[in-house]
DNA sequence: GTTCTTCCGTACCGTACTGTACGGAACATG
DNA sequence: CATGTTCCGTACAGTACGGTACGGAAGAAC
């Protein structure tokens, strides 16, 4: 979709019906028909990301028996995939929009249950399982945040490439406890 | 200052001068008085903001002889403090808007340096006190992601209290290497 | 007291955007 | 062929904002 790439740019405000019909050679006269108002195509935006970015992963990704190996994937993943460049950290910056905040919260919920299932499987107490997905989760998040402000600074971050596969090596050492 | 509040709430958008009047019960006039024009305005707000929340903090914290307790310092701070609620994430937003990037980037490699600094105190090899920077950081962000996004379902994220001491010992078990 | 400087307010223009009204082409359906 | 539906374009308010021009108050300088 075309907004998120919008909103991943110059954030909600940048998500405007004139740039999309001009980005798509159409007129705003043809997006009205579509979508009631802007508000509608945010909303519409929100959801597809929720669906694709988190739904599908964890879909995926849960059908993994080994925790380990469903861990080690999540990281793999968030390190080598950014579909739409800087989405996420221009999401959390309107994290009080109304029309985000929920959308984010279930995302984060979603990700974070699952992580802390993997925590479980892996042997750890609920509390500390829970403690362990929230720093991993955070470690994630901060990843995509450096890669969109220092992807040059810093090597280790970028997409793809041999310094993030050394990277992840240490992600997988530093947030997987030895054994469960 | 007030734009870095409008800053944090709605994006580089939403630090307009009307705005900025309205909060502070002035006109526009007078604003274009002090300021030629909006872009200085965001100029000099970015500028506090690196001086107040990286310069000043490795002023404070280089200062303390023991590497071990500078990184518990800082992720301590990190956990505790953050005067302007939502500013980072927002500025990750618009890494690459060519007042922001450069700001971004040199606030990046000073607090990167830092750390890597840190971490070679604690006798890592160059290269390996390095990469533990990046994640220490990039966790730190993630940090303030989330308190962003879901400081209600994560209670760990949240600026004070006790479950953030929690919090607190286990991102040092688990960011700080056993022993230099 | 006159003049100058500093600071703030009002009024105005240009621009970019949202939303609506309406017209018309392309196409299907009877 | 007539009619309706779907889709897109043009034209027009209304609004919010950036930026400029100008006027005027308050106080300092002399």
């Amino acid at each position: 979709m075309a907004a998120l790439r919008a909103l991943a740019r110059g954030g909600l405000a940048a998500v405007t019906v004139e740039a999309l019909a001009r980005e798509l050679g159409a007129t705003r006269g043809s997006f009205y028909w579509h979508y009631p108002h802007r508000d509608a195509l945010v909303e519409a935006a929100l959801q597809l990301w929720q669906r694709e970015a988190t739904d599908a992963v964890i879909a995926e990704i849960g059908a993994e028996p080994d925790p380990r190996e469903r861990v080690r994937r999540l990281l793999g993943s968030a390190i080598t995939v950014d579909p739409v460049a800087g989405l996420e950290p221009a999401l959390t910056a309107h994290a009080d929009h109304p029309a985000v905040a929920p959308v984010l919260q279930r995302v984060t919920r979603a990700r974070l249950d699952f992580l802390t299932r993997c925590y479980t499987d892996l042997g750890l107490p609920p509390a500390t399982a829970r403690r362990h997905a929230v720093i991993t989760y955070a470690t994630y998040l901060g990843w995509l945040d450096l890669r969109q402000t220092a992807a040059d600074e810093v090597p280790e971050v970028a997409a793809q490439g041999h310094p993030a596969d050394a990277a992840l090596r240490l992600l997988v050492e530093t947030l997987i406890p030895p054994t469960g």
